[in-house]
DNA sequence: AATTATCTACGAATATAATCGTAGTTCGTG
DNA sequence: CACGAACTACGATTATATTCGTAGATAATT
Protein backbone atom coordinates (compact mmCIF):
# COMPACT_ATOMS: atom_id res chain seq x y z
CA UNK A 1 0.00 0.00 0.00
CA UNK A 2 1.48 3.32 -1.24
CA UNK A 3 2.19 6.11 1.15
CA UNK A 4 -0.46 8.81 1.27
CA UNK A 5 0.66 12.49 0.68
CA UNK A 6 -0.29 15.09 2.96
CA UNK A 7 -3.36 16.32 1.05
CA UNK A 8 -4.24 12.89 0.83
CA UNK A 9 -4.56 12.09 4.42
CA UNK A 10 -6.54 14.85 5.15
CA UNK A 11 -9.30 13.35 2.63
CA UNK A 12 -8.29 9.79 4.38
CA UNK A 13 -9.07 11.59 7.75
CA UNK A 14 -12.30 12.44 6.59
CA UNK A 15 -13.24 9.03 4.71
CA UNK A 16 -12.20 7.62 8.39
CA UNK A 17 -14.66 9.53 10.12
CA UNK A 18 -17.21 10.35 7.94
CA UNK A 19 -17.05 6.98 6.09
CA UNK A 20 -18.29 6.98 2.06
CA UNK A 21 -18.57 10.16 0.96
CA UNK A 22 -18.51 12.03 -2.17
CA UNK A 23 -16.35 14.54 -4.00
CA UNK A 24 -18.46 16.91 -3.40
CA UNK A 25 -19.27 16.29 0.55
CA UNK A 26 -15.26 15.96 0.83
CA UNK A 27 -14.60 19.30 -0.98
CA UNK A 28 -17.26 20.96 0.96
CA UNK A 29 -15.53 19.90 4.23
CA UNK A 30 -11.82 21.03 3.23
CA UNK A 31 -13.56 24.10 2.30
CA UNK A 32 -14.83 25.06 6.03
CA UNK A 33 -11.03 24.78 6.99
CA UNK A 34 -9.22 26.43 3.83
CA UNK A 35 -10.13 27.59 -0.32
CA UNK A 36 -9.37 24.23 -2.20
CA UNK A 37 -11.22 24.38 -5.64
CA UNK A 38 -13.66 21.56 -6.44
CA UNK A 39 -11.48 19.76 -9.49
CA UNK A 40 -8.84 20.04 -7.33
CA UNK A 41 -10.37 17.72 -4.91
CA UNK A 42 -11.52 15.80 -7.44
CA UNK A 43 -8.33 15.34 -9.04
CA UNK A 44 -6.89 14.26 -5.45
CA UNK A 45 -9.50 11.24 -4.99
CA UNK A 46 -8.90 10.11 -8.87
CA UNK A 47 -5.19 10.03 -7.77
CA UNK A 48 -5.80 8.11 -5.27
CA UNK A 49 -8.09 5.89 -7.23
CA UNK A 50 -5.60 4.94 -9.03
CA UNK A 51 -2.77 4.47 -6.39
CA UNK A 52 -5.41 1.78 -4.76
CA UNK A 53 -5.71 4.26 -1.56
CA UNK A 54 -9.76 4.60 -1.64
CA UNK A 55 -12.13 2.45 -4.00
CA UNK A 56 -15.79 3.94 -4.97
CA UNK A 57 -19.19 2.84 -6.08
CA UNK A 58 -21.09 4.35 -8.96
CA UNK A 59 -24.02 6.24 -7.64
CA UNK A 60 -26.42 8.29 -9.89
CA UNK A 61 -24.18 10.43 -11.99
CA UNK A 62 -20.79 10.31 -9.70
CA UNK A 63 -19.58 7.74 -7.21
CA UNK A 64 -19.17 7.26 -3.29
CA UNK A 65 -15.56 6.92 -1.90
CA UNK A 66 -14.19 4.56 1.04
CA UNK A 67 -10.80 4.17 2.54
CA UNK A 68 -9.33 1.18 1.41
CA UNK A 69 -6.75 0.84 4.40
CA UNK A 70 -7.94 1.37 7.95
CA UNK A 71 -7.12 3.85 9.65
CA UNK A 72 -5.22 2.25 12.46
CA UNK A 73 -2.41 0.08 9.95
CA UNK A 74 -2.05 3.75 7.99
CA UNK A 75 -1.17 5.67 11.19
CA UNK A 76 0.94 3.08 12.08
CA UNK A 77 3.09 2.85 9.22
CA UNK A 78 3.72 6.80 9.15
CA UNK A 79 4.05 6.64 12.52
CA UNK A 80 6.70 4.20 11.91
CA UNK A 81 8.24 6.02 9.30
CA UNK A 82 8.51 9.50 10.68
CA UNK A 83 10.04 7.74 14.10
CA UNK A 84 12.77 6.30 11.51
CA UNK A 85 13.42 9.61 9.99
CA UNK A 86 13.53 11.97 12.84
CA UNK A 87 14.35 9.86 15.94
CA UNK A 88 16.22 7.18 14.76
CA UNK A 89 13.73 4.38 15.32
CA UNK A 90 14.00 5.71 18.67
CA UNK A 91 9.87 5.10 19.82
CA UNK A 92 10.99 6.06 23.44
CA UNK A 93 12.93 9.26 22.75
CA UNK A 94 9.61 10.33 20.47
CA UNK A 95 7.27 9.67 23.18
CA UNK A 96 9.65 11.48 25.31
CA UNK A 97 9.95 14.44 22.55
CA UNK A 98 6.31 14.69 22.61
CA UNK A 99 5.26 14.35 26.90
CA UNK A 100 7.88 16.89 27.26
CA UNK A 101 7.32 20.41 26.30
CA UNK A 102 3.36 19.83 25.69
CA UNK A 103 0.38 20.34 27.31
CA UNK A 104 -0.62 17.50 27.72
CA UNK A 105 -4.37 17.11 30.34
CA UNK A 106 -3.86 14.75 33.52
CA UNK A 107 -6.58 12.75 31.80
CA UNK A 108 -4.08 11.79 29.18
CA UNK A 109 -1.35 11.15 31.16
CA UNK A 110 -2.96 8.83 33.56
CA UNK A 111 -4.13 6.83 30.39
CA UNK A 112 -0.71 6.63 28.97
CA UNK A 113 0.20 5.58 32.71
CA UNK A 114 -2.15 2.72 32.73
CA UNK A 115 -1.40 1.94 29.02
CA UNK A 116 2.27 1.49 30.35
CA UNK A 117 1.54 -0.74 33.42
CA UNK A 118 -0.35 -2.72 31.42
CA UNK A 119 2.41 -3.46 28.80
CA UNK A 120 4.99 -4.04 31.35
CA UNK A 121 2.47 -6.69 32.97
CA UNK A 122 2.63 -8.55 29.70
CA UNK B 1 13.64 28.37 9.83
CA UNK B 2 12.30 26.17 7.06
CA UNK B 3 11.27 22.72 7.93
CA UNK B 4 13.87 20.36 6.06
CA UNK B 5 13.14 18.01 3.85
CA UNK B 6 13.87 13.97 4.23
CA UNK B 7 17.41 13.89 2.33
CA UNK B 8 18.13 17.33 4.47
CA UNK B 9 17.04 16.28 7.88
CA UNK B 10 19.36 13.02 7.45
CA UNK B 11 21.98 15.43 7.04
CA UNK B 12 21.18 17.31 10.05
CA UNK B 13 21.47 14.41 11.94
CA UNK B 14 24.66 13.75 10.92
CA UNK B 15 25.92 17.30 11.55
CA UNK B 16 24.45 17.05 15.48
CA UNK B 17 26.19 14.01 15.93
CA UNK B 18 29.26 14.50 13.98
CA UNK B 19 29.58 18.50 14.28
CA UNK B 20 30.81 20.10 12.18
CA UNK B 21 31.94 18.65 8.61
CA UNK B 22 32.94 18.69 5.60
CA UNK B 23 30.60 17.55 2.26
CA UNK B 24 33.05 14.47 1.90
CA UNK B 25 32.74 13.26 5.45
CA UNK B 26 28.80 13.39 5.20
CA UNK B 27 28.82 11.76 2.18
CA UNK B 28 30.99 9.24 3.40
CA UNK B 29 28.56 8.48 5.93
CA UNK B 30 26.05 8.59 3.62
CA UNK B 31 27.73 5.99 1.68
CA UNK B 32 27.52 3.30 4.10
CA UNK B 33 23.84 3.63 4.54
CA UNK B 34 23.15 3.44 0.50
CA UNK B 35 24.48 4.69 -2.71
CA UNK B 36 24.94 8.35 -3.39
CA UNK B 37 27.00 10.46 -5.33
CA UNK B 38 29.47 13.17 -3.93
CA UNK B 39 27.26 16.11 -6.30
CA UNK B 40 24.20 14.74 -5.40
CA UNK B 41 25.22 15.29 -1.53
CA UNK B 42 26.70 18.43 -2.44
CA UNK B 43 24.04 20.27 -4.19
CA UNK B 44 21.48 19.21 -1.31
CA UNK B 45 24.02 21.33 1.33
CA UNK B 46 24.52 24.07 -0.59
CA UNK B 47 20.40 24.04 -0.93
CA UNK B 48 20.32 23.89 2.90
CA UNK B 49 22.84 27.04 2.71
CA UNK B 50 20.46 28.67 0.85
CA UNK B 51 17.87 27.90 3.22
CA UNK B 52 19.26 28.58 6.14
CA UNK B 53 19.32 25.41 7.72
CA UNK B 54 23.59 25.11 7.92
CA UNK B 55 26.25 28.05 8.22
CA UNK B 56 29.56 27.27 6.93
CA UNK B 57 33.02 28.02 7.21
CA UNK B 58 35.49 28.21 4.69
CA UNK B 59 38.58 25.94 5.60
CA UNK B 60 41.32 25.47 3.16
CA UNK B 61 40.08 24.51 -0.43
CA UNK B 62 36.43 23.72 0.86
CA UNK B 63 33.89 24.49 3.56
CA UNK B 64 33.23 22.66 6.76
CA UNK B 65 29.60 22.32 7.67
CA UNK B 66 27.15 23.07 10.41
CA UNK B 67 23.87 23.02 11.98
CA UNK B 68 21.88 26.14 12.52
CA UNK B 69 18.72 25.00 14.36
CA UNK B 70 19.54 22.61 17.27
CA UNK B 71 18.35 19.17 17.21
CA UNK B 72 15.48 19.45 19.93
CA UNK B 73 13.81 22.49 18.68
CA UNK B 74 14.14 21.21 15.50
CA UNK B 75 12.62 17.82 16.32
CA UNK B 76 9.71 18.97 18.02
CA UNK B 77 8.72 21.35 15.63
CA UNK B 78 8.70 18.26 13.06
CA UNK B 79 6.50 16.20 15.29
CA UNK B 80 4.24 18.88 16.17
CA UNK B 81 3.47 18.90 12.45
CA UNK B 82 3.37 15.68 12.60
CA UNK B 83 1.06 15.02 15.29
CA UNK B 84 -1.15 17.83 13.25
CA UNK B 85 -1.44 15.83 10.29
CA UNK B 86 -1.63 12.38 11.44
CA UNK B 87 -3.21 12.86 14.96
CA UNK B 88 -5.82 15.56 14.61
CA UNK B 89 -3.31 17.39 16.88
CA UNK B 90 -3.40 14.94 19.71
CA UNK B 91 0.04 14.12 21.35
CA UNK B 92 -1.55 11.09 23.39
CA UNK B 93 -3.75 9.81 20.85
CA UNK B 94 0.39 9.61 19.18
CA UNK B 95 1.84 8.03 21.86
CA UNK B 96 -0.93 5.55 22.69
CA UNK B 97 -0.28 4.71 19.21
CA UNK B 98 3.57 4.57 19.83
CA UNK B 99 3.34 2.84 22.79
CA UNK B 100 0.67 0.30 21.96
CA UNK B 101 1.90 -2.46 19.39
CA UNK B 102 5.73 -1.51 19.38
CA UNK B 103 8.84 -3.17 21.31
CA UNK B 104 9.60 -0.88 23.69
CA UNK B 105 11.64 -2.33 26.42
CA UNK B 106 10.77 -2.46 30.04
CA UNK B 107 13.40 -0.03 30.55
CA UNK B 108 11.98 2.37 28.52
CA UNK B 109 8.60 2.26 29.55
CA UNK B 110 10.04 2.66 33.23
CA UNK B 111 12.12 5.99 31.78
CA UNK B 112 8.69 7.08 30.10
CA UNK B 113 6.57 6.66 33.57
CA UNK B 114 9.21 8.70 35.40
CA UNK B 115 8.96 11.87 33.07
CA UNK B 116 5.10 11.47 33.32
CA UNK B 117 4.99 11.25 37.12
CA UNK B 118 7.42 14.25 37.02
CA UNK B 119 5.08 16.35 34.63
CA UNK B 120 1.86 15.70 37.02
CA UNK B 121 3.42 16.87 40.11
CA UNK B 122 4.33 20.27 38.57
C1' DA C 1 55.66 21.92 -15.61
C1' DA C 2 52.20 18.55 -16.43
C1' DT C 3 49.00 15.42 -14.47
C1' DT C 4 45.83 14.00 -11.06
C1' DA C 5 42.75 14.70 -7.28
C1' DT C 6 39.55 17.55 -4.74
C1' DC C 7 36.46 21.20 -4.43
C1' DT C 8 32.71 24.45 -5.86
C1' DA C 9 29.14 26.22 -8.85
C1' DC C 10 25.69 25.67 -12.16
C1' DG C 11 22.28 23.74 -14.77
C1' DA C 12 19.51 20.00 -16.42
C1' DA C 13 16.66 15.92 -15.90
C1' DT C 14 13.30 13.34 -13.38
C1' DA C 15 9.73 12.52 -10.10
C1' DT C 16 5.99 13.71 -7.14
C1' DA C 17 2.58 16.82 -5.35
C1' DA C 18 -0.90 20.22 -5.65
C1' DT C 19 -3.89 23.23 -8.14
C1' DC C 20 -7.21 24.33 -11.43
C1' DG C 21 -9.28 25.23 -16.22
C1' DT C 22 -11.81 23.24 -19.97
C1' DA C 23 -14.55 19.98 -22.34
C1' DG C 24 -17.89 16.66 -22.41
C1' DT C 25 -21.64 13.68 -20.23
C1' DT C 26 -25.73 12.95 -17.72
C1' DC C 27 -29.80 14.27 -15.29
C1' DG C 28 -33.57 17.04 -13.68
C1' DT C 29 -36.67 20.97 -14.57
C1' DG C 30 -39.26 24.36 -17.00
C1' DC D 1 -36.78 19.46 -26.11
C1' DA D 2 -33.63 22.97 -24.39
C1' DC D 3 -31.13 24.77 -20.47
C1' DG D 4 -28.56 24.65 -16.42
C1' DA D 5 -26.51 22.05 -12.65
C1' DA D 6 -23.56 18.41 -11.13
C1' DC D 7 -20.20 15.11 -12.38
C1' DT D 8 -16.07 13.02 -14.60
C1' DA D 9 -11.92 12.94 -17.33
C1' DC D 10 -7.92 15.02 -19.02
C1' DG D 11 -4.23 17.93 -19.48
C1' DA D 12 -1.45 21.97 -18.19
C1' DT D 13 0.93 24.59 -14.79
C1' DT D 14 3.58 25.39 -10.79
C1' DA D 15 6.43 24.10 -6.95
C1' DT D 16 9.58 21.22 -4.49
C1' DA D 17 12.74 17.50 -3.98
C1' DT D 18 16.33 14.53 -5.64
C1' DT D 19 19.93 13.22 -8.50
C1' DC D 20 23.94 13.82 -11.12
C1' DG D 21 26.94 15.51 -15.13
C1' DT D 22 30.07 19.00 -16.59
C1' DA D 23 33.06 22.87 -16.23
C1' DG D 24 36.29 25.45 -13.85
C1' DA D 25 39.44 26.49 -10.02
C1' DT D 26 42.85 25.13 -6.76
C1' DA D 27 46.04 22.10 -4.50
C1' DA D 28 49.01 18.06 -4.33
C1' DT D 29 52.00 14.78 -6.73
C1' DT D 30 55.24 13.11 -9.98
Amino acid sequence: MKKPSEAELEILQLLWTQGGSTVREINQKLQSLRVVGYTTTLKTMQIMYQKGLVKRKAEGRGHIYYAIANEESTKKGLLNEFIKATFQGSTSKLVMQALGGSKTTKEELEEIKKLINKLENQ
